[in-house]
DNA sequence: GAGTTATAGTTCGAAATCGTACCTTATGGA
DNA sequence: TCCATAAGGTACGATTTCGAACTATAACTC
């Protein structure tokens, strides 16, 4: 027998949320005044995937409006951790590059988020976040196909 | 040897937060227009554990400034979906109470959500949603008390 | 290759979010 | 009882979020 029971949808959403809540708060505590967690995750983005991205994709990637996206990028070049270049390959389009200056921010929160990482490390089985993060994954890529379907 | 790579942190939050992200941008798509994802919650969370709750109470259970929570309540009534009356026990205070109206929109709203349910259902395991739940609690119930400590 | 349609990005305005400061009422000592 | 401190809630302002409309370029079709 399934489980189909709607409730279990808005039990895992709202600890999703409210996790999501949390998280974002450990985070902005760590950050340099005038930054906030999407501008992070525009810095970590690019350090990971490679910078050289569109906002478009940046905005897809994350499931952020484009306006968003917009917005978070402005604060960015205001604060001079990204710089932004014409597309070659698209007139429409333009690429996010980051500063030296972005990757050493990005490299001093991390640091900075040392002693929140082991106190939760210290606190909550990492095996247990390792086993769920497929599901979420998959989950992710799940809701993102089914709202383009 | 145990796993306390930061990236899993940054890949678990990450995969959270939009996750967040497209689930409320499902719920909002069912909620009558003026409604957001804030106001449903309260909404469900007044069914769910009883309404006569206090704003404080509700900032904390979703981990929200109370500020924020003040606001939604203002929605809230400005829609007349909940009513609010002095706390006999404390002058300070005030509890929130359901409507007629509060309750239909509630039960509409979920009634609406049937078909994203099924979809969502239909293809992907709930086992594996059913499986993380525990530890989604078990992380928020942690990071709730670590915020504290 | 002209015309239609789609895409990248911005502008603008309305609403939401949230920190700070403040008011009011409780609570906990001296 | 008085005073200090804590807690619930609101007012206010700065910033963020995001939908709608718009511009400019690309892609597609006939």
């Amino acid at each position: 027998m399934r489980n189909t029971d709607p409730a279990i949808f808005f039990e895992v959403f709202n600890e999703i949320a409210i996790i999501e809540q949390l998280s974002r708060a450990i985070l902005e505590a760590r950050l340099p005044h005038g930054l906030i967690a999407p501008h992070f995750t525009v810095l970590n983005h690019l350090t990971r995937v490679g910078d050289g991205r569109t906002p478009i994709e940046m905005a897809r990637a994350f499931q952020v409006p484009k306006t968003s996206m917009t917005h978070t990028i402005k604060g960015l070049e205001g604060h001079a951790l990204v710089e932004t270049r014409a597309n070659a390959q698209d007139g429409r389009s333009k690429r996010v590059w980051l500063t030296d200056a972005g990757r050493a921010v990005r490299a001093d929160v991390i640091a900075g988020l040392a002693p929140d990482f082991a106190q939760l490390a210290a606190g909550f089985d990492m095996n247990r976040l390792a086993a769920i993060k497929p599901v979420l994954t998959d989950l992710r890529i799940f809701l993102d196909q089914a709202r383009d379907g």
